[in-house]
DNA sequence: AACAAAAAGTAGACAGAGTCCATTTTTTGA
DNA sequence: TCAAAAAATGGACTCTGTCTACTTTTTGTT
């Protein structure tokens, strides 16, 4: 009795191979891109197409399996952590991504002050930073940050600390 | 006495016919794409490369001039609004973006719950919601929020109320 | 005013991330 | 087991944005 398939089933999703490996390479590599995905995924079960990926990463963050977040710059990431409405922190230097917690309580800055007749559905809070190894190493080489943050160090970007 | 001008001169940046038309239809629609304000800038200076204007926007929100927020699903926006560190609340289904004074104070979220050993920077906050008149359209024709919400609404998106 | 050096602008090729679409394959549920 | 519905495939294509070689404009100094 696979795991990852009775998930699928109790949220009327049609199970598939490509499914099940995607939903535990997500789970597995918390802040992956589609592509580094897609990989995992490959590895797996052998082939797996942009498209299905795509889609599947789609219908699963629809469903609310899964989150994606878009930050500035960077590809989408995924997550499986779900429900909590975590925030995040990014290196502006390696793109290192780690979870925190929110700091208002629940369901956070919710409230804007003036919410100009809107109805708010997400607080999406990124804090954005230098980790604590690119700290070291600008110190270190004396570089600067500009040079350091160059938004390219993103594509090797590592996933979680 | 150009007022543009001397504030380019100010900083240090070379004066442009193209930077001067680019700081003026940025000041003009806050939140508009590059796109956009190259044609504020065409029809004010009759062309502008593609590049020119990423250059020159480029330079400016390096120099603090100007601020650029990429919404995700959303090439960036520019806007002239700077030093206030102010946040947008942005409507998921026709992409209106309006600015939201900050809940906590001066520098709002800037102290996460625990922030991993990271120095801080910047507390980007988006809410992302519904706006009034996308509200009424829905409620009127039943279209569920889904189908409104569709991405290529951000194609034709209003910049400001 | 004239001139050289530095900086910007131009046009067009190119890249990354994601979407569209016609066709084939798999899953579902009767 | 079978038909209908849903997914997967792969390849073209779109949208923002970047790179590059080259030309034009600014600047700041004679
Ligand atoms: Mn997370
Ligand atoms: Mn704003
Ligand atoms: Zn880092
Ligand atoms: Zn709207």
């Amino acid at each position: 009795m696979l795991e990852s398939a009775n998930i699928l089933r109790k949220y009327g999703i049609p199970v598939t191979a490509q499914r099940l490996a995607l939903l535990r390479a997500v789970g597995a590599r918390p802040h992956a891109t589609a592509d580094v995905l897609a990989e995992a995924v490959r590895a797996e079960i052998g082939a797996v197409s942009k498209q299905a990926v795509y889609n599947a990463l789609g219908t699963l963050v629809e469903k609310g399996l899964i989150r994606r977040i878009q930050p500035a710059g960077s590809p989408a990431l995924y997550e499986g952590r779900v429900g909590d409405n975590h925030h995040h922190l990014i290196c502006r230097s390696c793109g290192m991504t780690v979870d925190v917690a929110c700091v208002v309580g629940e369901r956070p800055c919710l409230n804007a002050a003036d919410h100009s007749g809107f109805r708010i559905d997400e607080a999406e809070v990124i804090f954005w930073g230098t980790c604590p190894s690119c700290l070291e190493k600008t110190e270190k080489t004396g570089a600067d940050q500009a040079e350091a943050g160059k938004p390219q160090d993103f594509l090797t970007r590592p996933t979680t600390p």
